[in-house]
Parts: C-alpha cells; sequence; structure tokens
DNA sequence: TCCCTTGCCTACCTAACGTTAGGTAGGCTA
DNA sequence: TAGCCTACCTAACGTTAGGTAGGCAAGGGA
C-alpha cells in the first residue's frame, strides 16, 4: 500500500478510505468475483466512475484491499515477538494478538483466504515479501526451543507455523458455519480455547504435573 | 462434431457426468462466480444450452458439484470408524483416509473451502445432514478415550475434531501457496507429517517413554 | 480575475453473462 | 410408418459487468 499511502497522506481524499473499507468488507463477505463496483460504489453513496477515478480499475481495488491488510501486521508482529522475555509467553502473546486480529474483525480471516484461494500466486509474492521474514523469525525462536528441549524434537517448525496459521486464519474464515457443528451457545469461545490448546500441546513438551495428572 | 455425440451417446448419460466432474475441476480452481457456463461446456466440447440440458441452472450445477463431493464420505468413513480395534488405530486409519482424500485430489478440499466461504448457509444445511453424525460418533470415541484417560481431559471433543477438519482442508487446499512459506522440495510431505503430528499430539496424552525423552 | 486541479457526475460503450426459443438428427416403441 | 423422446444445435434475448468520454462545480494560487 506504498501508493495508497502516499495517496492518503496528501490529506484529502476520506472517500478513498471508504472505498477501500467497503471494497475489504464485500469482498470478503461475497468473494471478488461476485461483488461489482456497483456495489462498493454504492456503500459510499457515489457512482461507479466516481470509484473509478481513485482506483483505476478492480484489479487495483483488489490488490490493495489485500495489501492493506498486510499493513496491520507489519508494526505488531515483531515487537511482540522481540519483546516476550520467555518462550511460553512468546507463545501466548504471538497467538493472543493472531487471534485478536481475526477475532475483531472476522472479515479479515475471510478475505486473505478468498484471495488464498482465487490469487494463489500473487499472494505467493505477497506472502513472501511481507510474512516469510516473521516465519523464519518464529522458526528461530522454536528452533532454540528444540534446543532447550522445552519444545517436541519431532516438529519442523516452518510446517508447524504455517499449520497454526491456518488454523487460525480458516477457524475465523469459517467462524459462521461452525454453530452447524458445535450446538452449543459459546460455540466461539470453544473454538478459541481448544485453537490455543490444540497448538501448545503440539508445540511444547509436556511437563510431569501434566503428565502425572491420570 | 459428430464424432463427439457418438462418443457421448456410447454411455446412458455420461455427457451429464463429464459435465458435473469437469463443473467440479473448474469452480475448485476459480471459484463459482468466475467460472462460466460457457467454460464449462467447452471442457466438454458440447454448447452451453446443451449443458443446461442436463442442469436447469448454473445454481443447480453448483449444488450438485458440492453434493457430488458428500457422496464420497457416505460409506468411507463409518466403515473405518467401525472397523478399528483401537483408539490408536481408529485415529490413524482415519485421518489416514482423511487426508488421502484430499491429497489424491486437491481439487475437493478447494471446492469445499469455496463453498463454505461462498454460501455458508446453504453448506450448514449440507454439513448438519450429512456430517454431523460423524462428528458426533467420533466424539463420542474421543469422550471413551477420555474416560481411560488416554486422551486429554482439558479437550473438547466436537471442537477438536473440528479444528482437524478444518486444518486438514486447509492444508490442502492451500497447497499451493505452501511453497511460498517453505522453501524445502518435499514441502508436500513435511506438511503433511506435521499435520499429523500436530494432531496426534494435541490429541493423545504423552507416555511416560515420550516425556522421559530429553 | 483567470485558470487549473480535484472530485464527482451523466451518458455511453463493448463484452460477457445466464438463459430462452425454436429447431434438428437419430433412435426407440407401437 | 407414426409418434415421441433424447441430446444436441444456432440464434437471440435481457441484464450486468468493467471501463471511457466529457462536462460541471468548487477551491486555491498566480
Amino acid at each position: 500500500m506504498a501508493a495508497t499511502q502516499i495517496a492518503l497522506d496528501k490529506g484529502k481524499s476520506s472517500a478513498r478510505e471508504a472505498v477501500l473499507e467497503a471494497a475489504v468488507r464485500l469482498f470478503a463477505q461475497q468473494g471478488f468475483a461476485k461483488t461489482s463496483l456497483k456495489a462498493i460504489a454504492q456503500e459510499v453513496d457515489i457512482r461507479t466512475p466516481s470509484l473509478l477515478y481513485h482506483f483505476p480499475s478492480k484489479q487495483v481495488l483488489e490488490t490493495a484491499a489485500i495489501e492493506s491488510l498486510n499493513n496491520s501486521w507489519k508494526n505488531i508482529l515483531p515487537q511482540i515477538l522481540s519483546e516476550a522475555k520467555n518462550p511460553d509467553e512468546r507463545f501466548d502473546r504471538t497467538l493472543e494478538v493472531c487471534i485478536a486480529f481475526f477475532q475483531e474483525e472476522p472479515t479479515r480471516a475471510k478475505l486473505f483466504l478468498r484471495a488464498l484461494l482465487d490469487k494463489p500466486d500473487e499472494l505467493k509474492e505477497i506472502i513472501k515479501r511481507d510474512l516469510q521474514p516473521w516465519l523464519k523469525l518464529i522458526s528461530k525462536y522454536i528452533q532454540r526451543g528444540q534446543e532447550e528441549e522445552i519444545i517436541h524434537q519431532d516438529l519442523n517448525p516452518e510446517a508447524y507455523t504455517m499449520s497454526v496459521v491456518i488454523l487460525v486464519l480458516s477457524t475465523f474464515a469459517l467462524g459462521q458455519v461452525r454453530s452447524a457443528f458445535i450446538d452449543s451457545s459459546n460455540a466461539e469461545t470453544l473454538a478459541k480455547d481448544e485453537l490455543i490448546r490444540f497448538a501448545r500441546t503440539a508445540l511444547f513438551r509436556p511437563t510431569k504435573m501434566e503428565n502425572n495428572h491420570g
């Protein structure tokens, strides 16, 4: 969103931001192909050509919508990873932030998942550029944990991290459907708690307390 | 043109099946909205109206494509669950079959994931009807395992099962993108192995051997 | 005062979509 | 041989898509 930032920094166009916000929402809900520029324009109460004044083509708008998500991450994650004092805290805080990010606005998860399905090649590049470094960083922390023997030895750090990312993403993207499976009033809390337990148990080796419980 | 017709006439309605097969593939690859009836018809070398002779509308074809997947499951899963002699074997065989199902034809995972995003309400009904019973059955096996104290106590059976289902589904649906994360030649094997380890570790309580390894 | 940029508009374009109408060829059945 | 059915066809429909051309109003700077 470098180009976007420049445009926005010039000040003026709040309409542009409104369009982008509506685009993210509608793209996430309905998908890229099903969402017409007219529908997005209507949400902001302008006409289609006016929308195209801000984003010269639908393709540009789609890319902008995807990239706008990534920006939210750029500052948060590295800070958390470096601030945490021990592996346990690092795991908790990181997963917490990831979950909160998608939970507070599930459209984020939906949009990202849709983009992964619709434009895998385009997303590959974005991921390599924006997310790959953090994956490597997390992998290093995991490797250190393995050397300290607090993390399972038979674990591929990158594959594990990817599994967790995919799981978090999909869990919140498919939140609507969850109620079909779990007929409980607090299905969301259940799913979230299980998600954390799932990731934690698969990562850390059991302590004696956990093991001798039964 | 004539040769095609004769070839198709050989079977009862092999054209219909061919259309459905092509629809599943294209819907999975491109999504429902982006896939035109013309594109599907071309794959089978007929004209669009001829396609509509077999499936009266695009909507009907979409539903048929989704439902055709569910049929594949109806016989397999219950058999495995009942045949297995112990929890360990049951876990292995079930996960194995699920993974094989998506691995041999990743379009299945893609189509299902797309449908979950595009038509959550429609899918809810299908899931409730076709998949819910098995989820309950698996949950019962897990609960029994908890009573026998071989499965983690702090685990919600339904939430756990759903997490695994989502993870398997997404892992194979997003297989294309995986190479962007993991720069290894055998990324697929790595991901699959980690998937199994992930699910297994999060389910079964550790044995003493595993615990005392370090 | 004039002018130029910004942001929006109306009116229009072409291409593609799903779908319908109407018709044909060939194969069963009576 | 007549009548009907299946499986396809061509042609065209109305609608909607993304995108363009050109104009109009507001506002700041010279």
